[in-house]
DNA sequence: AGCTGATTTGCAAATGGTTTGCGTTGACTT
DNA sequence: AAGTCAACGCAAACCATTTGCAAATCAGCT
């Protein structure tokens, strides 16, 4: 295993964006400042992959704020274009802060044992998507990808018979 | 428009297997033959696309059971390899009859504006997903894509500007 | 700095898909 | 035909998400 606390892969998308610079967008959509809008921001960006509506909610230590008020910030924020939502097919919504004009368009690859989620830059082949698009008559076609498996650490523990951890 | 009362695209997946094929499967893996999962196979073996369990529910005529008996069934289903899951990011669970031996991996076109879906064979290039596992360190690594778009009858409505119709 | 009005928040209740507890039913074995 | 246990119906519970409403807060203006 190769150093670090764990290894969680953190290839930084969204380079750290200061806070300064994220209320900067709100205030050009006319969108108020407010704390509850600053905590969430600021937790956003101090993470590299995916989080949960509950997992700001629990990040948001002393400037804590309602559930409704995340719920009701990330539509905000998704419509302003600043995150993106993304599904891994368990009904739960995952956000991720989005930089200024970047094309944020990208997918996971999860661990299905230990929930450990690994950036992933590669997808569908130049070409792909448009003819088929067009093979089928659609327009305005995008889509949704997302790998599973096993991490290393996972799979070497169910080859072991080892008692799992999460870590 | 080429023929037919509707534009949705009937790639029969999993050829209409008869219903005696199907109970005899439920037979083998030694599971009741009850009239609510004989009505819920004949429900799934008349639809090509993904089906929820409401549509599955609703589509129960005279032999209607409870909608828990849907969902546990289908679990069931599942858990035999039977049906298989999709998802389409809306948190609603969408069903699948898989034919006995198939290979059941594919995915799916989903019209954004009318639902109508498109039943795709394309999957990504041979190699990409083992390349991506070993890059990785993964293991038993699957994928879940779908394709959402205009379909063509919706694109040609929204760029006239014409009221749309749900169909 | 103080005033004002629209936006945003907190709280609690409502939603909607899904799961579960429990007593009863009924499919299949003997 | 009788016994057994999976499967069912019904109602309540769960969980993520949404929403109504009154109170608090932010932004712009005096
Ligand atoms: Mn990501
Ligand atoms: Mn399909
Ligand atoms: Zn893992
Ligand atoms: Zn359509």
């Amino acid at each position: 295993m190769k150093g670090g606390c764990c290894q969680h892969q953190h290839l930084p998308r969204a380079i750290q964006q200061p806070l300064s610079e994220l209320t900067a967008r709100l205030k050009e959509k006319s969108r108020k400042i407010t704390g509850p809008r600053q905590a969430i921001l600021d937790v956003l960006r101090r993470h590299q992959h995916p989080v949960t509506n509950k997992e700001i909610h629990a990040a948001l230590a002393s400037e804590g704020c309602d559930l409704a008020t995340i719920y009701r910030n990330m539509h905000t924020l998704a419509a302003m274009g600043m995150v993106q939502r993304f599904d891994f097919g368990d009904g739960i919504a995952r956000w991720e802060l989005i930089a200024e004009g970047e094309d944020s368009h990208h997918h996971h690859l999860v661990c299905t044992q230990c929930s450990m989620i690994v950036e992933i830059e590669d997808c569908l082949p130049e070409g792909f998507e448009k003819a088929l698009a067009a093979r089928h008559g659609f327009t305005n076609v995008t889509h949704k990808l997302e790998f599973f498996g096993l991490c290393n650490r996972c799979s070497r523990a169910a080859s072991t018979g080892a008692t799992m951890t999460v870590p």
